[in-house]
DNA sequence: TACATCTGCACTGCGTCAGT
DNA sequence: ACTGACGCAGTGCAGATGTA
């Protein structure tokens, strides 16, 4: 259906194609009869609601998911007021317990590695790590970076929603990206799981977004601001990996409700397809 | 001095809106 | 209905600046 909108529209020029209405109304299509259109979009209908309910679904994981974080992780100010013993917890500058925009890694055997654009990060900390390209095409102009390095997105509005993941899986163990990200290499004192919820944090996207300088389109936070960033953390290692494996449920929680959409929206669009091809193939010519 | 990093900006691709 | 202008998000280049 997609390639006759396309064949039908036409422009002044080939990247600003409009498909105009009487061009619309000559494409050839089987319209089915009454009856089955009624039952067709009832069936329609009911995968729409099951999506709807789904995406309900994820909005409150996610909410509970910031809720716990901020439980889970409370901020130094927060903390204070609380009135709890802080013996047992410390107060770090991330550019304490990261290095921040390492030196490029070296070159694979075979040259290839994972390419990370802005799309391929997502805003809930999710990698598509399915680009590939050869470590001379992209080692300059481009930060580099390992398995186990943490991103994060620089540029308004990327920085704001969240944009930013712990890294696992590049190709060699090694990968390049958008300039538009900074590199943040863990060095071994915090777990990498809790300083990645760290910068997930509502506290780090908003004091980042205020802090955030360039010029009106081009907002970007600095590294100054990450180096300085500071955060409350347990000292002892078990309980920060308690921390994270509660976070990263709550996460997969989110995570699988988006994969229940995503099945929902193919098989609604598989359905329509068979829909369409069984009343094309049944139609009276 | 060479290389890395930062930052502004041109550009692409897409959408929206207002005027004709 | 049609069109030009403009905004937004993202990419990548290039000059300025920092650093080993």
């Amino acid at each position: 259906m997609q390639h006759l909108l396309w064949a039908y529209s036409y422009g002044l020029a080939d990247d600003r194609l409009r498909l105009y209405f009487d061009d619309f109304a000559a494409i050839p299509v089987v319209i089915p009869r009454f009856e089955d259109q009624q039952r067709i979009s009832s069936k329609l209908a009911l995968w729409d609601k099951a999506a709807q309910v789904l995406e309900k679904l994820a909005a409150n994981s996610r909410a509970e998911k910031r809720a716990l974080l901020h439980r889970l992780l409370p901020t130094p100010t927060h903390y204070a007021s609380s009135g709890k013993q802080a013996k047992a917890w410390k107060l770090f500058r991330l550019g304490d317990v990261v290095d921040l925009n390492p030196r490029r890694p070296v070159m694979p055997e075979d040259g290839r590695v994972s390419f990370l654009p802005m799309e391929a990060v997502s805003e809930q900390g999710r990698v598509d790590i399915s680009r590939e390209r050869q470590y001379q095409d992209v080692c300059t102009g481009h930060p580099g970076f390992s398995d186990g390095d943490l991103l994060v997105a620089k540029i308004t509005p990327c920085f704001e929603n969240g944009k930013g993941a712990l890294l696992a899986g590049l190709t060699n163990g090694v990968g390049f990206g958008s300039t538009e990200f900074h590199v943040l290499r863990p060095k071994g004192m915090i777990e990498p799981r809790l300083i990645a919820q760290v910068l997930q944090s509502r506290e780090f996207r908003n004091r980042g977004a205020a802090e955030m300088e360039g010029s009106a389109g081009q907002k970007r936070i600095s590294a100054d601001f990450l180096r300085s960033f500071r955060f409350l953390c347990p000292m002892d290692r078990s309980e920060q990996l308690a921390i994270c494996d509660l976070l990263d449920t709550a996460d997969q929680v989110a995570h699988m409700y988006d994969l229940a959409i995503d099945a929902i929206v193919v098989e609604k669009r598989a359905l329509l397809q068979r829909v369409m091809a069984q009343t094309a193939s049944t139609a009276v010519i």
